[in-house]
DNA sequence: GGGACACTTCGGCGGCGGCCGAAGGGTCCG
DNA sequence: CGGACCCTTCGGCCGCCGCCGAAGTGTCCC
């Protein structure tokens, strides 16, 4: 075994942390961008606390996590939104092979949930976050033309309906984010991110239980309509 | 053990392919784009052909290569332009860990040939593809400021120069690529393959050895001030 | 046809790593 | 201050997987 190439080793290190059924599924609950506790994550995953508290060990050295420890609890939640997004990227590629079908009602309904609405990390995903897009696309806000890409009147309706887009380090303002279950791609990026966390505050979509899964309200159907021109009916 | 989310188990699976070091350097050296016998990765891992050739099976049934078989010869290449932005992804995420200097001169000349152009796949990166990046970008053929995407002067300034543009699939015409060792982006996508395509074809630039290494050459430097004013001091 | 060559299959070895339960600390609350 | 709770550390078990060399298959070339 002579000297390796560090980028080749510590790019299997990267894929290692994720190569791990128990860790693959701990990442995936925490692309709902909030801070789960250790034991959330354990009963979640179906491990003995005492394993998953390595298995998150070694996700916080290996960056993809960061922690906060509040009193007898352990918060982590995913380091950044580019590991949410090297996530998601992953993620999209194993889509397709997605064949088995749900077993029973309770997982049905749940699935149907999630692909009506849910969050990626930070952003809308799901049936809401195409037909957001879409309609954003349509008015002559967003251009997928050449690349995801804010219109000027884009950034004008953002800046109208008092939607701050500050920009953070490299992240772009509007990026594609590939969605697994509608297979198209949706709004990610800052103004992603800042539109999802506008609905939440203003109570247009509410969280369905401790998963991703989102659901519009009546506020939010208005909401919908007044600002895109979209029709409820296009949610169902 | 009961009933796990079979997304879970794809990306533990898929992370899994790439999770090894030998593996991750075959993965690293098809990101040039080219096809490779079984045996050259071999002596590139520096692992025994037997070792080798269960490696390129997994891979190719993960999906991640796609195979021909010629003769004796078995050649492997990434399976597509997803797969290569996923291990770009991912190596970039690796390379602010960078820490090893490099320990003679052969390969720091050889790292500082990478530094200056080198090919991503099927785009052009290093300081040459981030000085293309730039000129398109300061002469308004591309906008970086809402995301990447080509400008209609882009769009024409391609047609201009011969360079067809044409969309296969869900692959955006433009796309950043975060270059691991100018830590900037660089144009990607099919804009990006389309021009480094047009650069080797046209002798503009050269592979050096069998790396992912090019070297701009003299037609290259003219091809560059006359279509994009860069001088070739910026290359150096 | 024979020999060189590229790759694959097989058997066996060794190490890594995920799993658990038990035991130990730290924190909160009554 | 005592008990409940959350998490971590430790030791031990087990299975997976990467490695090799030897033998086998297929291809090319003389």
């Amino acid at each position: 075994m002579t000297t390796r190439d560090p980028q080749a080793t510590g790019l299997a290190r990267l894929a290692g942390l994720i190569a791990d059924e128990t860790r693959a599924t701990c990442l995936l609950a925490l692309l709902d961008g909030r801070a789960w506790t250790a034991g959330e994550l354990a009963r979640h995953a179906g491990v003995a606390a005492s394993t998953l508290s390595e298995h998150l060990g070694r996700l916080v050295a290996g960056g993809l996590l960061a922690e906060e420890r509040q009193g007898r609890h352990r918060y982590v939640r995913l380091a950044d939104a580019r590991v949410a997004q090297l996530v998601e990227d992953l993620a999209a590629q194993v889509a397709p092979g997605r064949s088995g079908r749900p077993r029973n009602l309770r997982e049905s309904s749940a699935g149907s949930a999630m692909a009506r609405g849910r969050t990626c990390y930070d952003h809308l995903a799901g049936r809401l976050g195409i037909v957001v897009t879409d309609a954003l696309t349509a008015r002559g806000l967003l251009q997928q033309e050449t690349g995801f890409a804010l219109t000027d009147a884009g950034l004008a309706w953002f800046a109208a309906a008092g939607i701050g887009l500050e920009r953070r380090g490299r992240r772009p303002l509007a990026r594609a984010c590939l969605d697994w279950t509608e297979r198209r791609p949706h709004l990610a990026g800052v103004a992603g991110a800042a539109l999802c966390r506008r609905a939440l505050d203003a109570g247009w979509c509410v969280r369905i239980g401790s998963e991703r899964a989102v659901k519009v309200t009546a506020a939010g159907e208005r909401a919908l309509f007044d600002l895109l021109g979209v029709e409820a009916t296009a949610l169902r």
